[in-house]
DNA sequence: CTTTTAAATATGCATATACATATTATAACA
DNA sequence: TGTTATAATATGTATATGCATATTTAAAAG
């Protein structure tokens, strides 16, 4: 066995990396994210879509006409990683992008086939809500919607 | 201006598709993540690393003689990505891949480059931290802490 | 009406993530 | 002691994400 290539750390550099890994707000989310994206995409994986392109379904049907610019600055996303999940679902056939009225911008629209998508989407996306409330506490969620969306708008 | 390739949806089906994604866990969850992510991998910037990266390194410094395996299952990771993450770090010199005791298995040894990057780093850290601890309130963070905690244990 | 400018989207590059499958290393067995 | 079974890691493939930069498009300036 040979020796570590660094001396263990000091008692009190313990104690600060376990404060570390115990509060840090990024892994802990991050963890949090990783482990109901799963859950959500198992629900879904019947459809072969997964919980990020379940949301921008949602986003397209509901909030009509709004520009990959807007919607992005909607989800909290970065432009041109929606451009690209947008450009997905289009070779799927889920939405087309069509010419938006504001120059300049484009904005998703439903195609059939993605109404259709959506509509069998919607009672496997209720499933894992419900299971999720369950696992929670149905009280805690609202709380829990209510820090998560400051959590989303936390300044750099 | 061309007819919208489908339909409005009808008012009903509207609020449900307000609600879907007013309360969908996962989305709220991921934005959060992008948000949280954000903030902190701009703090650590100036050193090269993104907070992924430091949550490996401070959980290979403090729990030591971890495999990979072992280390996917505490951050509640696959262990293909964590395998591919640690691979980077290697990479950059900050860890060494050993041999672990238990067979077959490896884990990640911080390097003197790792140690003297981590030492940096963590003041970053804790200033990010802090913005954060202040923007939702210092008070809130020990609830937010236990729910994400939770929200990770999503059962799928 | 041409040129310039500015806004919006797209692309290059890099990391993070997960599932399915392959590879490898070692223990257990014959 | 060679073979087989199994546990651990690695790889193939695909999506998600963000920053920096390029391209495009249409308004604004001349």
């Amino acid at each position: 066995m040979p020796p570590p290539a660094a001396p263990p750390p000091a008692v009190k550099e313990k104690k600060e990396l376990l404060d570390i890994g115990r509060n840090c707000a990024a892994l802990r989310t991050r963890m949090a994210a990783r482990g109901v994206t799963r859950a959500y995409d198992a629900a879904l994986r019947p459809l072969g879509i997964k919980i990020t392109q379940f949301t921008l379904l949602v986003t397209a049907r509901y909030e009509a006409e709004l520009s990959i610019g807007d919607m992005a600055d909607f989800l909290a996303m970065e432009r041109s990683t929606l451009t690209r999940n947008l450009k997905l679902l289009a070779e799927m056939g889920l939405i087309e992008m069509r010419k938006g009225k504001a120059p300049r911008t484009k904005v998703p629209v439903m195609t059939p086939k993605g109404d259709a998508l959506l509509a069998k989407a919607i009672p496997l996306w209720r499933e894992a809500q419900a299971r999720l409330t369950a696992h929670i506490g149905k009280t805690r969620w609202k709380d829990a919607r209510d820090l998560l969306t400051d959590l989303s708008l936390t300044p750099a």
